[in-house]
DNA sequence: GCGGGGATTGACAGCGCTGTCAACGATTCT
DNA sequence: AGAATCGTTGACAGCGCTGTCAATCCCCGC
């Protein structure tokens, strides 16, 4: 704190006294400015407007049960004053706090950031806040993270999925607070729970490549969490029952989901596979980079190689030919959770401990092949 | 709170009496457990070790002004007791917390998200955390969360940008903390500041498309904020400069950047102006949409029009053709961000007010045009 | 063998706010 | 008219932690 030594604005009065003598404008009892940060106090409120400093604090948590005259002396009196309530005494005092945890296992990841513009949506213009927490796919930092964000009394966390250790799942059950977990259905809700059946929505996607006539689909996938697992089985599932199913159509990968890790996957798969006609991607960014390396290899889309996508990224819609996917609501996901975390944090009994948002294929014409 | 009664599992002992009697296995002086939260407090973990609470914080902040012995000792306590600090009364009681405020006007915009991924990487092992506010374009919004945040007392804060209000302005001026501003390079930096010249970045890349032999370029623009017009502005020296520059190649909307914006944004410039042959566009998202638009109107790239885009995100290497674009550092910024604001916030000096993270121009296949 | 100095540890008073309870009119009811 | 009631406001005791200052102890040198 030594580096910079801007000037105290002092926007508003504040009765210092050099001399030793206290000045006291108003000549009421209040204790005069804060001594540690400076910054005016409720009691500086209450003393420059000659009434008492519950009386404030009333004013402002339920300006209700306060006298309409009192309620605008004292917001004048704020406004005065200049006054901030400070967060930490707020939070100290009444052993709960406005913030709301949210944790996601990744803020590149456009799926999340579109979770992340619904959580800001919801979360403005209400009195809540929210700390975020970056999790990495690392079950170690996500405990850290939990074990973090309880230490603050939140008045709700919101998690991503239902994978969690042992130790995160008895803490989140032991946690005191409402706790939504999203992109789900677990079967198990620790508390409430927001999401879909990934699962389900690979089969949807799987199935309407094999309505289109395609025969040989492989399924591209890096990233393997638990959601792509869940995509794998709904793929493999609906593979098998079809007659489909063939280890070698798999291509997976551990590393992150990127639009230049799809063109490998997809030039992986080519080689492997030279007679594949179709590709499900666990995600749209694995699916656009594998529309470019087709694009670039001159493998027609969609009558040598379909591609259904999954995500429905605003790009799937625009990019040539325009990208099938199989839509999913993340910022609904990420609002919904939200609203549901703050009624509860709020007492309100919840609507429904499992939100199923669904989802829905975008048929399009990277897999508008002509029936054989 | 009401709806939820989560069995707390109080996975430590809780000297709880039911019976009125006090129960202190230690006989210390200790006044037990917490009264309101039910979790363990400094004092309990002076208890039960037989210490005083002062040791107990010293050991916690400043572990080297005490004895190896009874460091040993307290922490062995706090393991005991599953002693967790409370955020809101350290930071009461110090007038400081560790929570570093980040304001970014969007966090769907990929630029953002680089740096909040740059953002969480510096904080990650470091004892701070962020807490982040979603501007959204509007000065209002950015007031609000400056007002906000300075209030919670923050080790620092990151803004984005230098065009703030004179309120806003003043604020930071006035902050009493360390403010870092990124992704500009602010002629009168409030603190600190890293970031670059966008109008230069832009020019290098209209630079680049004259060179390539293009000679009606235009400037496709969304969400016209102060960086978009800087690279305007760079745009328009430089086209002006070699006798290029003609008011109706600027096709712009205030509306938030999207790839479908930046196909229809090229509609639009290509019936305005049916000898356009190329294109400068103010984001990735932009030029891919133009690039997709112009594929799908059978426009050959890059010999009927050269594509630039900016800020080189990734996928720009892997359309095809591969898309020309000047690389912007977004994560650095993000994380020397941090960096510096740590810094700061524990007293160094900083290495430099003003960092110049600088632009690289990315050649690709989109401007590859045989010269004419 | 005793005083001085440094290294440790403990005591204590708040940080700014809220929740609880008491006090005080102003009504309203009997 | 007196009692009971309601609606408002004020007093006060902490919430859990830290910073400061005082007390204590140990080691050293004279």
């Amino acid at each position: 704190m030594e580096t910079r030594r801007t000037r105290d604005l002092a926007e508003q009065p504040r009765r210092q006294n050099a001399d030793g003598k206290d000045v006291d404008p108003t000549g009421s009892t209040g204790r005069g400015q804060g001594r540690k940060t400076g910054k005016p106090t409720l009691s500086d409120v209450a003393a420059a407007g000659g009434f008492s400093p519950s009386t404030v604090s009333r004013v402002l948590r339920r300006p209700e049960s306060v006298s309409a005259t009192m309620r605008q002396r004292v917001w004048r009196a704020v406004e005065e004053t200049g006054y901030v309530p400070n967060t930490a005494a707020r939070a100290l005092a009444s052993a709960r706090t406005n913030v709301i945890g949210v944790i996601v296992p990744s803020v590149t990841n456009s799926v999340f950031s579109d979770v992340l513009r619904g959580v800001f949506d919801a979360l403005d213009g209400s009195a809540y806040q929210a700390q975020f927490g970056n999790a990495n796919y690392s079950h170690l930092k996500e405990e850290q993270l939990v074990r973090l964000f309880l230490g603050q009394h939140p008045a709700a966390l919101v998690v991503t999925g239902h994978d969690h250790t042992p130790a995160i799942d008895s803490m989140l059950r032991a946690a005191g607070c409402p706790v939504v977990q999203i992109m789900d259905l677990p079967p198990d809700p620790v508390d409430m729970a927001i999401g879909l059946s990934h699962a389900e929505a690979a089969a949807a996607g799987a199935r309407h490549l094999i309505e289109r006539g395609y025969r040989r689909i492989a399924f591209l996938a890096a990233q393997m969490d638990m959601r792509t697992r869940a995509r794998m089985d709904g793929y493999i599932a609906t593979l098998t029952a079809a007659g489909l199913f063939d280890e070698r159509l798999l291509v997976t990968t551990h590393k992150p989901s990127s639009v230049a890790l799809g063109a490998q996957l997809c030039s992986e798969f080519l080689s492997r596979r030279p007679d594949g006609d179709a590709i499900l991607a666990n995600n749209d960014d694995i699916a656009i980079g594998a529309l470019f390396e087709c694009q670039r290899r001159r493998v027609a889309i969609p009558d040598q190689i379909g591609i259904c996508g999954f995500n429905d990224f605003d790009y799937a819609a625009c990019v040539h030919p325009s990208m099938t996917s199989v839509t999913t609501r993340r910022y609904e996901m990420g609002r919904r959770a939200i609203d549901m975390a703050i009624a509860a944090a709020e007492g309100q009994a919840p609507k429904a401990r499992l939100v199923d948002v669904g989802y829905q294929l975008s048929a399009r014409e990277s897999t508008a092949r002509r029936r054989t």
